[in-house]
DNA sequence: GTGAAAGCGCTAACAA
DNA sequence: TTGTTAGCGCTTTCAC
């Protein structure tokens, strides 16, 4: 490889240039420095240009912070509070929410929540204190009792992701839960006919998952499968959670024919301890679950799952954000977007892929 | 659900609370105000529970940008620079990342890059301009051209994460990438007696890419297996350039029984050629593959693949972050972290899998 | 122990 | 078309 040039990285000296300097060194008043480069009044482009050449030379970069300070306004940089733990579409997110960010001139400050309650909460203040323009949130677990109200209580513009919250009236955007989980049971019993389906539920105190679980509820009301406290336990979203619940199931007297699962984690768990049995897909247990991804189709039994459109929901966050930030009296907005079932084999089914789309159901369907 | 208290979103007078504000509602001076807040000079606790009261009251928030602008030192911000779409671990770096900074009192600015050059460029000028402490930044293609030599001239310190470049000086933390690829290459032909293997590499411009077709060369060399250039094929780091390659190989004259790929998405397309047109792993096309992940073992034909330890690679990122910003004249360092080869099926091997560690080689290794 | 005041780097009247 | 100057919200001497 190339060695020739070595640039010096982190010189002694990092006295930084201000505009000051600028204007000293191109004969002009910081001023007009200043509104060459913000383009915020006329000057001539002669001076212009003389400016710019001593910015050229100088090495000159803008210090945003001062200039938020000054101008006291937006920072033109978004909070961006989740956690990549229980998110494997977390980049995907981030990267939509960013892109539609950029668009927007803004930056992102992310905080990973690891969905730990205090390190969320410390995030907010932080981002907070970072005087950004807005939040885009995937509150965590009990994020109802401290996070959420510090957010209401500071006034900033704030959107939530996927999980939404009861008690507090954000704007909101996610994906439709109740109907998905609910088409995945009735499939489950109407075309393979199972009557004991379990169901392994993620993290306690989001609402997904609490939407998810009456999903099931209603899955099983409708078509009548067998309902027993034993058929649903808890994953808590991870995949040593799955597989033990999964263990659990298994364990059981009369242990279920078919398994919904939760979340991508939970599944994941699952079907390792499925595998690690050697008990088969779907002809021994037949396993759908929430979240779909791009393996699934090439697993040993590929899976049928519930597919979110997660570029939508981080696209939509960063422009209901927009809106809310022009008008901070609007009534919130909530909304679903739809899921698709991508229905393969685990499930049962044999033969090629199909996905139906699984529309969202009545926004205002109360709890 | 609960729909008592409605707290209010985006009151109409934002008009935020400053520490003159607490001074005054205090009866002390800001600079008083300003001590208690900051723990930088000895104040009565009398007063000091005074001003901690107001500040309460007030609902008072630090503005970090002032402080920033203020102090002129660090920010505590840094910045991290990297593409979601060419890093199915994205959100684990980041996580990693986010962490160890976290500890150190840091915030994580976040650059999503999409691996497009002039994204990447102005990314990194936005992070200078918000006065980062540090980037971290995984170079996407030709950064060499532009953005890495701005980071240089710049002297913020910065750190190469899992790409490097050639051309520059910086700190550096990724996966050894050259023997992972020779040990899959001569474990294909050792063990299992393939002599037609071929590479699929990843996206052209960035090191990992050079790094793992250095490694493919040096396995075919150290287990004589055909050498060819029919061989060896891009595929753009994406999912159908993966499927595209494999398409291409399989429609060649003599096919190869065995293919090697250079990253996730390369293994995702081909394993989904292959699927498509009902080609069996490893009964008619072997495959093994750098990058694993969590459904790898789950897979119709458990995956053979080389796992990276993105955990510690973000982690150290950020330590030798520090390190330079604490020293910035010492030499570079150039840190890569062991791989781990995945045994599993795909290959050609039975049973269940099994695991080796492969050390890192020496890492003055030239090119 | 505390306060006055001079900045930090930038913006934006206001005046010329 | 340009410069002067008073801030922005905070930190930090220096003096009391």
């Amino acid at each position: 490889m190339d060695l020739r040039r070595f640039a010096k990285q982190g010189g002694v000296d990092p006295m930084p240039v201000t505009m000051s300097d600028v204007a000293r060194s191109s004969g002009v008043s910081v001023s007009t420095v200043s509104h060459v480069i913000n383009g915020t009044r006329v000057v001539d482009p002669a001076t212009s240009e003389r400016v710019r050449w001593a910015i050229e030379r100088l090495g000159y970069r803008h210090n945003r912070l001062a200039r938020a300070v000054a101008r006291g306004g937006r920072t033109h940089s978004i909070g961006v509070v989740m956690s990549a733990r229980s998110n494997p579409h977390f980049g995907l997110v981030v990267s939509a929410i960013d892109a539609a960010a950029a668009a927007d001139g803004s930056t992102i400050l992310l905080g990973e929540t690891g969905d730990d309650v205090d390190r969320e909460r410390h995030l907010v203040d932080s981002l907070l204190q970072h005087r950004v323009d807005g939040i885009v949130i995937a509150p965590g677990p009990r994020a109802d009792r401290d996070t959420l109200p510090a957010l209401a209580k500071s006034g900033v513009p704030t959107v939530l992701v996927d999980r939404t919250s009861g008690h507090h009236r954000f704007d909101h955007v996610g994906t439709e839960n109740v109907e998905p989980v609910a088409a995945l049971v009735t499939h489950l019993a109407a075309v393979h006919g199972y009557r004991r389906i379990a169901f392994i539920s993620g993290m306690a105190g989001i609402s997904t998952t609490e939407e998810r679980l009456a999903g099931y509820a209603l899955g099983v009301q409708r078509c009548g499968a067998v309902r027993s406290a034993k058929l649903v336990r808890s994953g808590a979203s991870s995949r040593e959670g799955g597989a033990a619940a999964c263990a659990s199931l298994l364990d059981l007297a009369s242990p279920p024919r078919a398994i919904v699962t939760g979340n991508n984690a939970i599944t994941v768990g699952v079907l390792h301890e499925l595998n690690a049995r050697g008990v088969r897909v779907p002809d021994e247990v037949a396993v759908a679950g929430f979240d779909d991804f791009e393996w699934a189709p090439l697993l040993v039994s590929p899976l049928t799952s519930i597919a979110q459109d997660w570029d939508t929901i981080g696209r939509r966050a960063f422009e209901i954000l927009l809106e809310r930030m022009a008008a901070s009296e609007a009534p919130p907005v909530a909304q679903r977007t739809p899921t698709t079932m991508m229905i393969r084999n685990s499930c049962g089914c044999v033969g090629p892929a199909r996905s139906i789309l699984i529309p969202v159901t009545d926004p205002e369907r109360a709890d």
